[in-house]
DNA sequence: AATGATTCCGTGAACGTTCACGTGAGCGTT
DNA sequence: AACGCTCACGTGAACGTTCACGGAATCATT
């Protein structure tokens, strides 16, 4: 490391202009050096690259942005990145994203559907190239003009009649259905549903699967034998106490998702109910606690992570402009028993 | 809407000068609107905050960052933010992140020592104010000079001796002799490790504290008694089989984390041993897993949001120079006795 | 020897902001 | 009437790149 280099390092950054002086070139030459681009002789393009080296220089993807309109970075939002749900979801779509040299902006709205636009709003600012949204919770027209700003944006788990957007979505009303309707085969006729976020798009459509499995089964479907809640352990645990305590005779709970369901295990532990003799329970997800725990939860099983690079991939085409075969992709969850609901069931 | 305005918008992103433009001022104006500076009359303010409320117009944070240089944004690197472990980590830091107007690029290097420093030479192309690297694998030098290259570093369970960079830390080595403490106390004599990845700082220190604790009891500590693997189900599986076969004689395993725990736990089930009657297995995180597993493990409990929320602040601190009072701060984890390791426990 | 093509390299502008200035209008003071 | 002050606003430069040019040198061609 010779005076000049020493002189300039360790002040500031490194910038293209550093390198050209030291190398005697001018900045475009650099440019043209770390693009690969013609135009420079070996000997240049050597001597620029061991300064590129001998500085540890590397192009400022800032400055880059700002004249390409373009950052290679695309939003992820979630509501709970703690959720082995969500952060499979993440996983897949950090995959394919740096498989492709973007990177992943993460916001976690924590529940909150006001944190929704505040968070897509920061992404706006911060020109991502596109967003993933999953699991939205806010229902109202404003959100969908803040999704309308992107350049490319993939739905998780929802979808607006309104406008259509790109999405990759899990059957929630089979599921719901299939749920709902190997409770009925076990022989229940009151089933509770402990449905999550009242706001949530997937338990819209497990309540409309749950009331239509009931429907054909001949069974009315009673408004309160639904109970919101959020979808944590602790939450789905009071739900669980609420709907059990008001109406005794309910002999099984489909519940929103896995935790939500190990909450409800839980209250049935404490309170003295056995499962699945006198409470059968059924989950949704399949995250690694439902096949772990113990009754073994019933439940629907999503592929999670693939749901993560789906909606990347579909992203990564939209921002390309590639054109989609198909811009709503439907994932069929599947409905795998396990010893919550069946007595026999061994796990 | 008026002409003008739906010229403009619609074609490409409404910019500074748009506004101005339509404002009939200067961009300098409209620059001192947004950033609530003085020097504007109050009715000049009203009229830009309305135009830009009618185009909808964001600055561009990419535009901001070139001249301040600084992006409000954090890189935060993950082996695997699926993990559990990791998840919870992240989630903590988000909220700390953007409380503070931050932003988090989330990183997932897959356990890949060699993308280490690939991701940490992105978020340096991009300018983050500051990384939180959670359980760095490399060994070497060359991440130590990569690492120095930021404004600001916080590492997560892992220090170098050379370097001294802020870090949170877990008390592994207390925590791998807690553990290991408890096994001897529970009269096993023949304890073997399954280890996680070799090159994990946490998997060395829980080693050294396993190590201790045999040699405190008097035992030999085998160096065959220790396997190693990646920290998930199927890995410490194939390890706890892999040790257990060429090892019959040990009665108890110390996993790595919860994970490999678990994974010791399904191939006690499938080759006929009871836990812990015949072996005895303790996990480490207490990720919610272990808790509901059957029998449910006994592991050391690590506050694991905490160390993401304090990694954060931590970060946030040296980012605005603000002094630390400690630059290490060190969690000490808390041993938790289930049914894996006492056979009369109930859970 | 003049022309044209090719190779290599540099200059000016632009991207959308902020910062440090500069300036003109209006007002009160002497 | 000249001065200085405050208020409101505009101008030029800068941040670190890339893009569209333009131009000098070299070499082969006529």
């Amino acid at each position: 490391m010779n005076f000049t280099l020493r002189k300039i390092m360790g002040q500031r950054r490194v910038t293209i202009a550093d390198v050209a002086d030291l190398a005697g070139v001018s900045y475009q030459t650099v440019s043209r050096v770390i693009n690969g681009k013609p135009d420079v002789s070996a000997a240049t393009r050597q001597r620029v690259q061991e300064i590129i080296a001998e500085t540890g220089y590397r192009p400022s993807h800032i400055a880059r942005s700002l004249v390409s309109a373009r950052t290679a970075t695309i939003g992820l939002v979630v509501p709970d990145i703690s959720n082995p749900f969500f952060s499979a979801i993440a996983r897949g779509a950090e995959q394919v994203a740096s498989a492709n040299k973007y990177i992943i902006l993460l916001c976690n709205t924590g529940e909150d559907a006001s944190r929704e636009i505040e968070v897509l709003n920061m992404l706006h600012e911060r020109y991502v190239d596109g967003v993933i949204v999953c699991g939205l919770r806010q229902k109202e027209a404003p959100i969908q003009t803040a999704l309308a700003q992107f350049p490319a944006v993939v739905l998780v788990n929802r979808r607006f009649e309104e406008i259509r957007f790109p999405a990759v979505l899990v059957d929630d009303l089979l599921g719901g259905y299939l749920a709902s309707q190997h409770l009925l085969n076990m022989g229940h006729t009151a089933i509770g549903f402990v449905a999550g976020p009242i706001t949530s798009y997937s338990g819209i459509k497990r309540l409309q699967g749950y009331k239509q499995a009931l429907a054909e089964a001949g069974i009315e479907s009673q408004d309160d034998w639904v109970q919101h809640c959020l979808p944590t352990v602790t939450d789905g645990e009071k739900a669980a106490h609420l709907l059990l305590d008001t109406h005794p005779k309910l002999s099984a709970l489909f519940c929103y998702n896995d935790l939500v369901a190990l909450g409800a295990l839980n209250y049935c532990a404490a309170s003295g109910r056995r499962v699945p003799e006198d409470i059968a329970i059924t989950g949704f997800d399949d995250i690694m606690l439902a096949s772990v725990v113990s009754p073994a939860l019933t439940t629907c099983h999503i592929p999670r992570e693939k749901l993560g690079t789906l909606a990347a991939s579909m992203l990564l085409d939209c921002i390309n402009e590639v054109v989609l075969d198909c811009d709503e992709v439907r994932i069929e969850p599947k409905l795998i028993v396990r010893a919550s609901t069946v007595e026999s069931q061994v796990v």
